[in-house]
DNA sequence: CGTCCAGTTGATGTAAATCAAACCCAGTGG
DNA sequence: CCACTGGGTTTGATTTACATCAACTGGACG
């Protein structure tokens, strides 16, 4: 059969997460739930060392403190798709219920905090604020997944590229700099948006000519026509 | 550009909806939650009317009662994702924050009960059960979304088609009769698995030429070869 | 009986996959 | 300090699954 992903990829050893201390530092404000920051212990995950695989009992949330973390999936035959990305700020396995229905694989080192589940939930039992919260970041999460359904079933590459870039930018907004680190390879990049590695390089020369973007290096990223670009992701 | 769904696609009058007897009928047991079913009214919608539209706002929860519903997001130049179906049973649009982010209509004339939603999430306020389901309700959904994303990034059409036939049976066990109704046209399904009608026609001429299926009318599903079609389904 | 529309089948075109070969570092070790 | 190695990246040639275009079928309906 002729389609994508066929690179075999295994089980990497999952001995490489270490609890360091228990105490997170406080990021105030930006969280809904200053509560939340007193619960977690923070957890280093070295580069594609696994948070936790498909099929866990979900025991623990997480929040990514630093680096990049990817959600995927595997069929059989090794093909993947990474569901999302998850950068600083963002939690993941919220919307487990009894077992992770994904692998989570941090993308470059990582820091991360980790919640026990029950104690969350004991939580949301009590603070219908923090269910509210966590409801509203699953509903996102939905709405996001449904986007990138239809690009996924419906869009050229260079629209997909696009669209992606855009919200990588958006995400990891930097604020001073206007260059975005792209901590992902482009294998993860085209196994998110269902392309392979080649088409993803293909796409990103061929923007980058189109005077759309500039890259730098593989790993930074400047948007340069930022109209052209939400068109692209448009559809338009 | 040559790409999928070129079709246009308008916005149908939405007039066709009417509101009937407030009492809605009790299929008492089946639901988690027995007190819903007081509170709903029956809507009949016409095939193709919308129950909602994107960007509206979300004043009402929707469960379907009998036919079928799809929920479906459109590109600038017409073309279509459906992101799902819903068949007897299913709840729309739990998912909602503000506004619907997809456009509901019926795939044939439907009956579907609709809760208002201010109603609902207040008593989601007061009772931690029916938090807790709605919950659950969308993690689900979240969790098919993504078993979809992985499908539409990377499996054949052949892959598509199995694994859609075999989420159709599961959902509209009748029980009684092995041959499955199946509303939707072959465009529905084309826009619903990023493929056109002509792919998913002569797919399914293609699994019915092997064996693994049968279909006396467009609409009417047998399968023959549940484990073929099961393997193909996890990309075997 | 014509019109219409969903479905089907065939011929052809093309975006992206596959296959293949450089290239470009960052480490590593002699 | 430089050769060697290996993983990610890039570019080119070729193939292919599916889209597009086009024509025909058959049932529903006035």
């Amino acid at each position: 059969m002729l389609r994508a992903g066929h690179r075999r990829i295994e089980r990497s050893f999952c001995a490489a997460t270490t609890v360091a201390e228990p105490d997170p530092p406080h990021d105030a404000g930006e969280s809904e739930l200053g509560i939340l920051d007193t619960l977690g212990s923070v957890v280093l995950v070295r580069r594609d060392a696994a948070l936790f695989y498909e099929g866990d009992s979900a025991d623990y949330y997480y929040k990514v403190v630093s680096g990049a973390v990817r959600s995927c999936k595997l069929l059989a035959d090794g093909r993947r798709h990474i569901t999302d990305f998850f950068l600083a700020g963002d939690f993941i396995g919220v919307e487990a219920l009894d077992t992770h229905r994904c692998t989570a694989e941090a993308v470059n080192d990582a820091t991360v905090v980790r919640y026990e589940r029950r104690i969350i939930d004991a939580l949301v039992s009590r603070s219908p604020r923090v269910g509210k919260f966590l409801l509203g970041r699953v509903c996102a999460e939905l709405s996001e997944a449904r986007t990138r359904m239809l690009l996924l079933g419906r869009m050229s590459a260079r629209e997909r590229l696009a669209s992606f870039l855009l919200r990588i930018a958006a995400r990891s907004r930097r604020g001073d700099c206007d260059t975005i680190p792209l901590p992902m390879t482009r294998s993860d990049i085209g196994d998110h948006l269902g392309l392979t590695t080649e088409t993803v390089c293909r796409t990103f020369t061929q923007l980058k000519s189109d005077g759309l973007i500039d890259a730098p290096s593989p790993h930074e990223l400047r948007l340069l026509k930022h109209q052209a670009l939400a068109a692209l992701a448009q559809g338009g």
